[in-house]
DNA sequence: GTTTCGGTCGCACGATCGTGGGATGTCCCT
DNA sequence: AGGGACATCCCACGATCGTGCGACCGAAAC
């Protein structure tokens, strides 16, 4: 799959070891459609270069470099340049690094183990609007989507009924018992049983107290 | 980069299309350290199968199929043969579809873009630990993953003191105020002054309403 | 047919809360 | 020297709450 864009792609290298970062640039030199225009070997020296007025497509960012940390120098290059796709390419493979520099809009995150050939490829990926990353680094994301969706949705069972699940939202809501008897038509005692009823399954003993569970536990949807 | 497995990768194919199905095969086939063992035009046809003694480490499952949906066939397989590599290969790019499947535990989405030879080396990073994703929904999947977490560290500014929210934090923890005056050795005086001026600032006026509006706007840490 | 469960209603009492006033002291700012 | 923000403490009153106990009814379950 060999995306064809009309001119060459231009790529900023923003990195500290200056081996690596001289053989990815002889690399590039030989290959079609890509093109070096800058590198650097680190963020500081690269950022007044920001207000260029040819911004690269693509910044290739190494987020194990002194000075800066490299979180943060993605955050500063969006605000600067917003088009350029940001590509992490480092040795670090901590889910907080990756998930840190993913949250500050990084469009893609590879490890060194990559090659010269499947970071290329990434690049034209990244281009054409896609998210390329290393296998190991899109299983951590996986784990952590979907362990975060889990999490969103899991909802202990305490056999509430219907209606003492109803009374249960309107306290969340804030609401009062009087006010709750209104919205119910039924009478501030039986909202009292209800309520009741819901301490003792939740094992609480004060408003606050099943507030915060039912909120906390996902017993009742979080939507105001 | 090649895997070296000592032995061939066993491969289930779950796929409608029948002449997708048999070129896939067809291309199995001539490929060196990959092997269909079985493939079946439905989930149903699979189902009795995964009951059998051998079973294989990567089972390829189009989720557009008739019959069961394919969500509900990702729990099932999972639940029957934990060990499994689940990946989803389809038409399908809605987001809504990638994100249940993950959810549903599938190692690695693929869209049906891609090549055999990707399709090949894909399984070889699923087996490896990897997951395997187009481009395209590895775009998706980071862009829902980065809003999450934003929505997960947003947090309105009432500009309450430290005191504030720390009194705040055990009325989320379901303190009543005697409790919290003798967590913070004052005196039930001095907590209900910052709990009043905890309710001006949040415009509320109870306990619940407070308890409510900091777990939901994440004024404090929603860890019990 | 009797029991069980969910929902409804009632009363009474002490505990707790929300809010109106106030007061004192510390620290910081200018 | 003065003002403001913050934290601390106090009192009093009515509203609200938590919980003891008891009752009725309809539907479903045994």
């Amino acid at each position: 799959m060999i995306s064809s864009t009309p001119r060459r792609i231009t790529v900023w290298l923003i990195e500290d070891n200056a081996s690596y970062r001289h053989s990815v640039l002889r690399a590039f030199d030989r290959m079609e459609g890509l093109r070096c225009t800058s590198s650097f070997p680190s963020f500081e020296d690269a950022l007044p270069r920001l207000h260029d007025p040819t911004l690269p497509d693509v910044i290739l960012l190494d987020v194990g470099l002194p000075g800066l940390d490299g979180i943060s120098a993605i955050a500063r290059i969006r605000a600067l340049h917003p088009g350029a796709k940001i590509l992490i390419l480092t040795v670090f493979d901590a889910p907080q690094k990756i998930f840190a520099a993913i949250c500050a809009g990084a469009a893609g995150y590879l490890l060194k183990t990559a090659s010269i050939a499947e970071v290329a490829e990434a690049i034209r990926q990244a281009v054409d609007g896609g998210a390329p990353m290393t296998p190991r680094v899109a299983k951590l994301v996986l784990e952590r989507f979907s362990s975060m969706a889990a999490h969103a949705l899991r909802s202990p069972d305490y056999s509430l009924t219907d209606r003492e699940r109803e009374v249960l939202e309107f306290m969340v809501q804030g609401l009062i018992k009087k006010e709750i008897a209104a919205r119910l038509h039924v009478s501030v005692h039986t909202v009292a049983t209800h309520i009741r009823r819901v301490y003792e399954k939740l094992q609480v003993t004060t408003n606050t107290a099943a507030v915060s569970k039912a909120l906390r536990e996902g017993l009742v949807s979080s939507r105001p």
